[in-house]
DNA sequence: CTGAAAGCGCTAACAG
DNA sequence: CTGTTAGCGCTTTCAG
């Protein structure tokens, strides 16, 4: 395979071919100050002669400071971390800066050593999407180790590092503002039962909004498993013994975990009970009902993030700021003002409710 | 923010702390050969005391053989190649290899520039998942600068490289003896215009199989755009005239569409038109109906396609061997037999047909 | 078994 | 404007 090729040619075959000194090369190559037009025009045939491209980490070794940016996300699966290092990646790459990847696969142990990672890589700044929040174990690695860096999602605000977050609490306000106008006085939220901080800022913003514009309204929270099985049993509990009038999901697979249990339990969406999600997706406009979901602004965290991250690289100082970004509401046909409650509506239910 | 930190240790503070020469440190922290135990034991608490760990990179230049691979990917915003990512991530780390991501964003001339990146990184293999095939731009330029690597999914099989794909013809097939047998004899596929290979590897499997097994069966085929708003009209527009008893969309967006479409015209699936996806998602088994789907193996492509890497990397020689996954098909409720067509169910359509 | 010396490919500093 | 020299942090001889 690449055993047959001839070793590639370094900044002395070209200062050689070229006749001139590898300083030379390498200053025509990062276009730097004056060098007799006519060496630059030897240096650039011979450059395209042999083929020759500079190697950026033996550069890198050199000038102690290498144009390396690590990212860090929760994981690599969703669309939304997807489209985070996507975006990442394109606008490393126009700052010409070239950068490492990597899943920290929503275990906070395995974030720290990533952190450390990226450190021993000494990049020069860290984007971390952290698993928990500013106050996990990846977060406060980086500030021990003095790492340069910025936060994103699942974050408020930060002493040392800026941030860059989705206003969560915002956007679920303005669910509950919805829900309280289109006449829903009990309501359930379906949570998450992890470090992540995201969730937990969406139900007690909620929570909160509701008891100031609606202090009648009734909100569940139940707070289920990652693992589908085992939720599944959860929510049906609750919806034999139970039936709000409207269900906020504030996660995308819990909004895919109660439509299928609505589903199997007959239980009409929107008639019987409307339905909002945090997180939108783009199958959540082909289900019957199609799902009104709160929309993330994905690109522009990334956006946001990485100039924060860049600035920093470049030396910007100063106290560190947050960013809060809002969110847009898709609505969609899974919600509908609440009838009021007909009494035999609920007698369709199992008996010992 | 960085500015603070007192400069790390390099390997020749630890060898003086350790009261001895820098290649004993190099020696004991690769677990080399014979050194003292006295002073494996004293360079491992100098290493402790620093909080010393090696620089890769710089390890690197000088052994000439880098320990990163690299991988690129098509998108990291799908869940496919998001998972391929994920878990070769995970292998990467396992091997002791540092790896390097990047997405090609599905544009060839991309592609192209990211092998010659990993190329000037002096990567020691890199996998590709072409956007194309194994024909493709970024194939073609690995081979010319002779670089070690495999190839994964839209391939089938090439001459210098290992490939690993998904047995696209296979499942086709399958799904297409499955219609069969189902009485479908007028079925729509869904593909796309693309320059990938895999979805014209499925039309065509389908097609072929369809003619061996069921000759009377009608296969009309709809290449549509990724360009969702524009192949909407496409689609549509055949429904208009058309009514097939069943549909099989060869990829993801595809099936949405199908979906989305058959709702907005009132289309009763599986009642009217039965529905089959290339490439399953979560959210298929909530939708209304669930959509049966065919499941590739998506951890199982990237462990073989990882291990074929790795075989090379590490100097295993020979032909090369392609490798060939097949899918399994999940039964949902959007697949029924066909029932013989009632004439003046046609008639509920649109005048013009 | 160990350490001095020579570099990997590149750039910074300075003398010419 | 250009070349020489001296390293970046590490590993590899190879003589002790």
């Amino acid at each position: 395979m690449s055993r047959t090729v001839p070793k590639r040619a370094s900044i002395h075959d070209v200062a050689r071919a070229a006749g001139v000194s590898a300083a030379t090369v390498s200053k025509v190559l990062r276009g730097i100050s004056t060098v007799k037009s006519a060496n630059v025009d030897k240096v650039r045939s011979a450059v395209d002669a042999l083929g020759y491209r500079m190697d950026p980490l033996a550069a890198g070794l050199r000038q102690s400071r290498r144009r390396i940016l690590g990212l860090i996300v929760p994981d690599l699966e969703s669309e939304f971390f997807g489209r985070i290092a996507a975006r990442v990646e394109l606008l490393a790459e126009q700052a010409d800066y070239s950068l490492s990847i990597a899943s920290s696969h929503e275990a906070e142990e395995r974030e720290e050593r990533l952190v450390e990672r990226m450190h021993v890589l000494k990049v020069a700044g860290t984007l971390l999407a952290p698993v928990r929040s500013e106050r996990g174990a990846g977060a406060q690695r980086m500030k021990a180790l003095g790492m340069t860096g910025a936060l994103v999602d699942r974050v408020m605000s930060d002493d040392v590092y800026d941030t860059v977050g989705v206003d969560n609490a915002g956007a679920s306000a303005q669910v509950a503002q919805l829900l309280a106008e289109k006449q829903h006085r009990h309501v359930l939220l379906i949570g998450l039962n992890e470090v992540s901080r995201n969730v937990r800022a969406r139900a007690s913003a909620f929570t909160q909004e509701a008891k100031n514009i609606a202090p009648n309204m009734r909100v569940d929270t139940l707070m289920i498993d990652e693992r589908m099985d085992s939720s599944r049993g959860v929510l049906a509990n609750y919806l034999d013994n139970h039936r709000p009038t409207a269900v906020f999901s504030l996660f995308q697979k819990g909004t895919l975990l109660a439509l299928s249990e609505f589903r199997r339990r007959g239980i009409q969406c929107p008639q019987h009970v409307s339905l909002v999600g945090f997180d939108d997706a783009e199958w959540m406009r082909v289900t019957y009902p199609s799902v009104t979901a709160v929309v993330q602004p994905i690109d522009r965290l990334a956006d946001l993030a990485f100039t924060r991250l860049l600035d920093r690289v470049e030396g910007q100082s100063g106290a560190s700021v947050s960013q809060l970004e809002p969110c847009a509401l898709s609505l969609r046909e899974s919600l509908v003002a609440s009838r009021p409650a007909a009494p035999d509506q609920v007698g369709r239910m199992s008996q010992q409710a």
